[in-house]
RNA sequence: GCGGAAGUGGUGAAAUGGCAAACACACUAGCCUUAGGAGCUAGCGCCCAAAAGGCUUGCGGGUUCAAGUCCCGCCUUCCGCACCA
């Protein structure tokens, strides 16, 4: 009865086997020189914040490109799978605060907590390029980066509206603001404050940025259209509308005192006396229908009238107040249309006609010249805006070949112009062509191009990242910290409480440095950068991770680059995945590397949830990975994880569903261990000719092959790879009758059983590599070739063919698989059914699809019987 | 509002325009027993007591010998964008 016992599959036992003697062998995971002349394969999952446990998202992203990478070493490929830790961030703050816990120790502690989840999940990681973002051996080639970004203009500081979060207590970029709330805390509504920040130039690289797009091919539509909407490109017209004189003022406008004419809205560039107030639109065709112009309550003209008119003043700032409102509503596009005359009027360059400038809530600051001509007849929102306050609506467009009778606002680009002088009958096209060139010509605009992506705010009041390396000398000004004197280190000793403000700037000995240049006092920088700075190009250190005297080596990027495959969460396709495009131009620039982007095929992996619910803490339904680990085994989890849906789906977690997997491999550990004595016996023997049951699972078994290669070839549908080597597994296991009787030579079991533990490496790679060991095997089973499909052998000689009439079912024949479309026809038509069927009818067609189906069409009056009683009853 | 993805059994799902529901989970019945989160056998879309038969891929049209799959219109869900001038 013992030995029946050894034959209950215990996955603990074997994976800790396994998982100790792969930790002995580092090299079965490490990549290989590129002098290896093998071909090489680049393959990288996101890398984990290092939160101290690893949730099953985390699973099933490493299940997946692990396979992937295991995978590509049987295809004999020199394999980069490396892996690392974004471990600079906030969290490890808040647990400083929290528990007194220094935020490296905590941060350290947690990689090493994760770092022993993934060697119990069998990950196969190359952990000699291991990367950790929070060492200063990594982040001090941020600072250097940083310095080479200043020296271009590409990293400056300037003082802006920032977007604060008050519970992170520092700043945040566009990007990491999601309907006005911050992106770690979902409840907490995000402030603007006014604050000198650094930032990275990201717009310089706006047009390039969105143009590689279209090269990205290999990239899912969705990320590329995210990134599309979000750099905004839009192409329009800047056109200087004139500040009408005081004294030209009409009738009952309001007396607005004085003092707006030193403001320098907009006359610098044309060195005019005449005040201009500059707008973007990208209609300037329909600006003979311009009747206000519409500024930003944060327009300076604004403040400039406002400054002698307190009455405005107030309503402005009501205006201001309504925008916040809206923006902590998250939902600033519905919000309530209201302006205020400010009294003043400007005049249309076109036209000379005076019309009046409002401040509207709807306009806004940082977009476009932060005011618009409104033209209420062809825009909605004007339109909205025009019938509220009684304001003229001018048509100016009309369809081509209809009379001007339309419902306005007619929003159509579809047509010509009227009312609009001598540009009347014009196309819009045309005519805003024509109109931006005159604008160029007499000096008051021109064609211009606008983006919605703003420059990328990196600085940080906050602790826990990497340090700025600029000094600030009373004397110099701001001075770069010389390249030798990086990095400029975090120092360790240091009191984290949650005052607003940089906590580095209470730390004295931090602050207080000498100046570069000349030697006297100065202050060092004390804000940090955004994380997002690391992770931004973490995946080219990776190849050269211990380089001390560069990034890393460009000869050693240019054998590995660009990445082959990315995977990771869709959730970081404008934020990470843009930052990483942009940086890898910088350092294109910089001469370092020689590709524009760097990764060549990037895979959004779904998302794992729990009764159609994301899993959360506050919902109480996370399912923990070491409790899986710990009943099922890594191995079942991970081929769970791969098993319950396509990798691109959401991925609803049923406990159960790893029960099976669990089952499942016992099934495949006892086949396994029950054939494996028989089948080494056949090692170095070639099989005979198969025939019988032999031939029936060598074709299964080949048709697996060619199935689950092509699978990895693209399309990605591990989970049908897995039904498919069940469905294997099944075919076998049901000849046990035949197995046990002899029927199948052990060369033939060797193959089935070897071809089955290839099969299966990617999946459940502890359990085939015990298996493969059962079988004699001596070496490692990442560096056996994976099997191919023979496709003589895979080939069907027999096939069951359905027969349809009229598109109905009506039997299934079987026909040699070569058979002809003569051969074919017969056999269906012999058919018994078919003849009952067909009695007294005509048919009138006989589609036959060889190796498909047969289709017997009848005359259309020709009823089908069963048919026709259904009808009488 | 705009853009994208999806909608198939009790559940997760499968299906180059060619037998809808593979592979699993759950469930039902039986067997076995070392009583295990074990193993084995059988059943399992819906209607009909059963068989025969009929029906079935969100809804409605269309193309085709043939539609879950392609086209048009609608509904629902999820995701992204959303006064971007």
């Amino acid at each position: 009865m013992t030995d029946e016992k050894e034959l209950r599959y215990d996955p603990a036992a074997i994976e800790l086997k396994w998982q100790a003697r792969w930790a002995a062998e580092p090299a079965l995971y490490a990549a290989e020189p590129a002098t290896c002349g093998k071909p090489k394969y680049y393959v990288l999952e996101m890398l984990p914040y290092p939160s101290g446990q690893l949730h099953m998202g985390h699973v099933r992203l490493y299940s997946i490109g692990d396979a992937l990478a295991r995978h590509m070493w049987m295809r004999g490929y020199n394999v980069l799978h490396p892996m690392g830790w974004d471990a600079f961030g906030l969290p490890a703050e808040n647990a400083a605060i929290k528990n007194n816990v220094p935020p490296r120790e905590w941060t350290l502690s947690n990689i090493a907590a994760m770092k022993r989840q993934f060697m119990r999940l069998g990950m196969g990681f190359d952990w000699d390029a291991e990367v950790t973002t929070c060492f200063p051996d990594y982040y001090r080639w941020n600072q250097w980066f940083f310095l080479r970004m200043y020296e271009r203009g590409l990293a400056y500081r300037k003082k802006s509206k920032v977007n604060w979060c008050p519970e992170c207590c520092t700043v945040m970029a566009n990007e990491q603001v999601i309907d006005g709330r911050c992106w770690r805390h979902e409840d907490t509504i995000v402030e603007q404050r006014d604050l000198v920040q650094w930032f990275f130039r990201i717009t310089a690289y706006a047009e390039e940025l969105l143009e590689g797009l279209e090269a990205l091919d290999g990239w899912p539509e969705k990320v590329r259209t995210m990134q599309r909407n979000w750099i905004g490109r839009s192409e329009g017209t800047e056109v200087d509308f004139f500040l009408a004189e005081k004294d030209d003022q009409g009738l009952g406008t309001r007396d607005q005192g004085t003092g707006t004419e030193e403001l320098g809205i907009g006359n610098r560039e044309q060195g005019t006396d005449r005040q201009r107030i500059r707008v973007f639109t990208t209609r300037v065709d329909t600006i003979f229908g311009a009747t206000s112009v519409q500024l930003a309550p944060q327009h300076a003209l604004v403040a400039a009238f406002t400054a002698s008119d307190p009455r405005l003043k107030a309503e402005v700032d009501e205006l201001i107040e309504q925008q916040k409102k809206a923006r902590e509503a998250g939902d600033l596009g519905a919000i309530e249309k209201h302006g205020v005359a400010t009294g003043r009027f400007a005049v249309n360059p076109y036209n000379g006609e005076r019309v009046p400038i409002w401040v509207a809530n709807y306009i806004l600051a940082d977009y476009g010249t932060g005011a618009i001509m409104s033209v209420p007849a062809h825009d909605e929102r004007d339109f909205e805006f025009a019938s509220k306050y009684g304001l003229p609506i001018v048509q100016v467009i009309r369809p081509e070949n209809e009379t001007p009778a339309v419902v306005l606002p007619y929003l159509s680009e579809d047509g010509v112009l009227m009312n609009s002088g001598e540009f009347d009958r014009l196309s819009c096209e045309r005519a805003q062509r024509v109109l931006a060139e005159m604008a160029a010509r007499e000096g008051f605009g021109k064609a211009t191009v606008t983006f919605r992506l703003k420059d990328w705010g990196v600085s940080r009041q906050r602790y826990w990242g990497t340090p700025i390396p600029m000094i600030h000398c009373e004397r110099d000004g701001l001075v770069q910290v010389p390249d030798d004197q990086l990095p400029v280190l975090l120092p360790e000793q240091i009191e984290i409480t949650q005052q607003g403000g940089s906590p580095l700037a209470r730390v004295p000995e931090f602050v207080n440095t000498t100046c570069p240049k000349c030697g006297g006092p100065a202050k060092r920088e004390t804000d940090t950068m955004d994380t997002f700075v690391d992770s931004s190009w973490y995946f080219y250190r990776y190849t050269d991770a211990k380089n001390s005297k560069a990034p890393f080596d460009s000869a050693v990027v240019k054998y590995w680059f660009p990445i082959d495959q990315y995977i990771g969460g869709v959730e970081h396709a404008i934020l990470h995945l843009i930052y990483s495009r942009f940086w890898t131009r910088v350092m294109r620039d910089l001469g370092l590397v020689e590709e524009d982007e760097p990764v060549r095929r990037m895979f959004t992996q779904g998302m794992v949830v729990k009764d159609g619910a994301k899993m959360s803490k506050s919902k109480g339904n996370i399912v923990s990975p070491d409790d899986m680990v710990a009943r099922f085994g890594a191995d079942a989890a991970r081929m769970y994880s791969l098993f319950a849906a396509p990798p691109d789906r959401d991925l609803d977690w049923q406990d159960d569903g790893v029960a099976g997997v669990s089952r499942f491999l016992g099934r495949v550990w006892r086949l396994g261990t029950k054939y494996a004595p028989m089948a080494r016996t056949a090692r170095g023997q070639r099989p005979e000719a198969p025939s019988g049951t032999s031939l029936k699972l060598l074709r299964k078994l080949h048709q697996t092959i060619a199935k689950i290669t092509l699978d990895f070839e693209g399309r990605w549908h591990f989970n049908t790879c897995v039904a498919a080597i069940m469905e294997l597994v099944n075919e076998i296991q049901s000849a046990d009758v035949q197995l046990a009787a002899g029927e199948i030579s052990a060369p033939v079991m060797l193959e089935l059983l070897r071809s089955l533990v290839l099969l299966l490496a990617p999946f459940a790679p502890h359990l085939a590599a015990e298996l493969w060991e059962q079988l004699g095997e001596q070496g490692s089973l990442l560096r056996a070739p994976w099997p191919v499909s023979d496709a003589e052998l895979a080939r069907e000689d027999e096939l069951e063919i359905p027969v349809q009439i009229n598109g109905k079912l009506v039997t299934v024949i079987r026909v040699a698989a070569d058979a002809n479309v003569m051969t074919i026809q017969a056999a269906a038509l012999g058919e018994a059914k078919v003849q009952a069927r067909t009695a007294g009818k005509t048919v009138v067609k006989v589609i036959v699809v060889p190796g498909k189906l047969v289709n017997l069409v009848l005359h259309p009056s020709d009823k089908d019987p069963s048919r026709g009683a259904s009808v009488v009853k």
